[in-house]
DNA sequence: GTGCGCCCTTCACTTCAGTTGACGAATCGC
DNA sequence: GCGATTCGTCAACTGAAGTGAAGGGCGCAC
């Protein structure tokens, strides 16, 4: 219970790390706390995000563990159970994918579709990356 | 998110209902503080306790909120389970049905392309499931 | 090189989560 | 009946959660 605390801050950075605007850069503080305050519910301030993530301060309140939680696209359970955390993270690639939405549409009209199709759709959008000089590799496992 | 005050404060009132020392009385508040006391973590004092039943206080922090869930045995997300949750969940179970699917390559792998692109791939997509004979809406919710 | 802008960091301050202590209403033993 | 105990309720206080504004480094344009 003791490294609950630096397991909050682990948390909140992994979600950092992995959940990024586009592929590049991640979001700096200001970005997520503008992104709260536009959406409405409960704001959080850029400093406090910054002192959760270095773990200054662990223990934030319900409405700031939602919204935190809201913003990353993952239930609060997240921040708690550790069986989740690892459930998660195992698809937050994925999920972080989705969240743009022009993607999701690929990836619901893609379902369904036979092997060979999707083969040869893998391979286009490989091309399209090379085009555009993204890096070949999102890797499949992205864990330490 | 006014009604999260509410929401609350029914569960924790729920629970005390629910959960019971002995078939019988409930726990009084006083008992529920002198357990977690007695258990050796985080501790609330009973007056706390009545406050978050009333609804008095909502918005407890972290490690209370784990201390409560632990007493009355259940996991902390319950005190979150709201529709938003509901929500996430429901796109972390299609994340899992998509999990050794070559689509989920594609989805990744199309993370981070311009828009432009994009655009081009999901004509491609839908040209090909039109081939194949495939129904064309896919509903983007699946929730009631 | 110099100025501008973005971002992380720091710290003093404000606000609110959480506790303490007290009061009246039941419940029990004598 | 009447003190002792226990419970829910309330209000005032304390300390930690959370914020704002300013410092300082780093990259970019000019």
């Amino acid at each position: 219970m003791a490294d609950d605390v630096a397991s909050l801050a682990a948390k909140v950075d992994h979600l950092f790390q992995t959940v990024r605007p586009h592929a590049g850069r991640e979001f700096s503080f200001e970005e997520v706390a503008e992104a709260l305050r536009a959406k409405g519910g409960p704001t959080i301030s850029a400093t406090y995000i910054w002192q959760l993530r270095k773990g200054i301060r662990d223990n934030p309140t319900k409405r700031h563990l939602e919204a935190l939680a809201g913003f990353f696209g993952v239930p609060p359970a997240y921040f708690f159970d550790d069986e989740e955390t690892r459930r998660i993270d195992a698809e937050l690639m994925l999920l972080t994918a989705l969240r743009d939405s022009p993607v999701r549409q690929i990836a619901l009209r893609a379902n369904g579709l036979s092997p060979k199709s999707l083969e040869a759709i893998a391979d286009m959008v490989d091309r399209v990356r090379e085009l555009e000089g993204l890096p070949q590799p999102p890797p499949p496992t992205p864990e330490s």
